[in-house]
DNA sequence: CATGAATGAGTATTCATTCAT
DNA sequence: AATGAATGAATACTCATTCAT
């Protein structure tokens, strides 16, 4: 891959990737990506086989992303406490989020159920995330770190939540401040809502 | 309007409805709709002016059905506690959408972005959720049910987290034993996740 | 299928029959086909699954046809001879294509290699008729009609001498007259070329 | 032209060749060309004008290969019978087409309306094989080798019977033996197929 | 009321050909 | 000479919507 097709491939994706959050998987199309990229049609065939790679590339990068931020609660004797190193993750999470709002639109709501192959890309993320999320508890229940109950009600609730709270973020319905969004996210996991 | 006619719409907003949430709105066609009613194409647009129309009319009515089945919180004498009352509007809206699969899919996962009317009316629906759980936020902070904290993000969060687990309930992804999810709400609302 | 339904799709495969004649299956275009019937592009795919369908379509009816003209030699006392029904079998099958040259210029001349589906269509039209041919001759070698040799030679010299001369005489290269045509094949049939 | 720009015109000839015979003209793209020769596709406009100048190239080569392969029927004294310089010519035909297939299929079975330029060059192609045939049958009849009848239905009858023997042959359908095809050959020119 | 035939705008994708490097 | 990135015209097919019957 020379330097020219890697930043014409670049483009393309970022292209790519702003029309995808604008307009949504389906309404989007190879016109605009390449009308924004400034183009011709073909082009965009030169570096991708059709639509849905361009999508999926996306997303398997973001999703990559994100789970490269995540580092492992440590318990060893040196290490931060838990609950600190727990802070320290939701806030490299939501820092990348909020850095790249054009993918959490992508990424958390898109709709399942337009495209077969795209829904099995999606349902994939979201299986090892919800595999990863579960071992997590299940140590943090051993450890004591954790309440009892049944993880997977769990983790569902606080991905929903904590899905919504990011799209909310980057779509300005909520506001946006890195520090206030895992203050809130602390807060509900440390108590819930109510007193 | 006719009782005839009445059955003949309600036939296809039935059809629409497993329609949309098999396929996704996109995906599904007003072919798909008249075929599973059983008439011809034509006539569909007899009884809705486009497609959105059917789409925005089964939202409406169930978050109408949703919204109708949640009691405000009685603060009188007699009165069960808040908690007890919390608990109750938890499971009349958990009842209603296991009862409601499809209805589930189509309001809490169809695709922002795709359709620029479609999005309008989700998001009012959404903006007017917010209202509600905003305003009773407030009247729980007040009288010192709910603890202290940006009630955006609260709502944000909890109905992310409120969502994620219904469509996991009626996806099959969880189980969806309602006494179980309304534990697992309440668990999650009175002391979220650590201990 | 209702009258009018079955006109439209006559329309249409008239229309396709004369295009492919005079384009070839590939260069036509579905434009091209509905531009002559005068109907809009959609249609035609109210009537044909694709342009493949529709000309497979036509060389299916045209070689069925070409097939039911042609009657089996009968050996009985008071038939006339093998050689006056072997011309009639030549007139008929040189009649019915001199009356139809779109369907003569669509069935003998069109690419092998274009398409795959095409071609495995056409090799089954043309296994059938080596093997019909095939039998014939066997059936014409044992009672002594037929000279001694390899049949499988025989038939592809006969068939690609009796296509050449359609074809050139649908396309003006030769004299058109039935008569003419039919006493030339019968006269190289009876003797070849040599004194 | 230098030894190196003819060595690659060679290949890129080949590798076309190889291509149209596999494909067809239509299907055949200058990337498969170009892939097969292990150039780059600008460097196919180094040589070529355009796709059908190849294919032109191909078939001119070859139908003048084919022509310079025939022998005129010498009739004086110490000449072999005609027949025995009818056959020698038909064997060395069927002996050069047999070790090109590739050129068979292209010269033989590539699809008339295709392009109009490419018919043309088709046409003019046949037009004067036709006149040569025509000329020699005259020269045939008039010494009394070439029975009478209409000269172009039996060069028409003629030409597409070895065709279709050749394209058979090549293509698998019938056994490839020079002698058994020559022979074959000379007994339908000599006797037909009637006893 | 109901039908279903017809419409035509809209989109992904291919590929011969050009041209800057 | 050679490269290969870029172009853009061309085309099959879909589907929401209309309307004559």
């Amino acid at each position: 891959m020379t330097p020219r097709r890697e930043k014409r491939r670049r483009e393309l994706l970022d292209a790519a990737r702003d029309i995808f959050a604008e307009k949504g998987f389906v309404a989007a199309t190879v016109d605009d990506i390449v009308g924004r990229t400034g183009v011709a049609r073909g082009t965009f065939y030169l570096y991708f086989d059709d639509k849905l790679q361009v999508f999926g590339e996306l997303v398997s990068d973001f999703f990559a992303r994100v789970a490269g931020s995540i580092r492992p609660i440590e318990l060893g004797a040196g290490a931060p406490t838990p609950r600190e190193q727990l802070r320290a993750n939701l806030g490299r999470v939501v820092s990348l989020c909020l850095a790249e709002p054009g993918n959490v639109k992508i990424a958390f709501s898109t709709a399942f159920g337009v495209d077969a192959a795209l829904d099995e890309r999606l349902a994939s993320f979201y299986a090892s995330l919800h595999t990863f999320m579960d071992e997590t508890l299940e140590t943090g229940q051993r450890i004591g770190l954790i309440r009892a109950g049944d993880r997977r009600l769990m983790v569902s609730i606080a991905i929903g939540g904590f899905e919504q709270l990011l799209q909310d973020a980057v779509s300005g319905a909520v506001p946006s401040d890195e520090a206030e969004l895992v203050d809130a996210l602390m807060a509900f996991l440390e108590s819930g809502l109510l007193v």
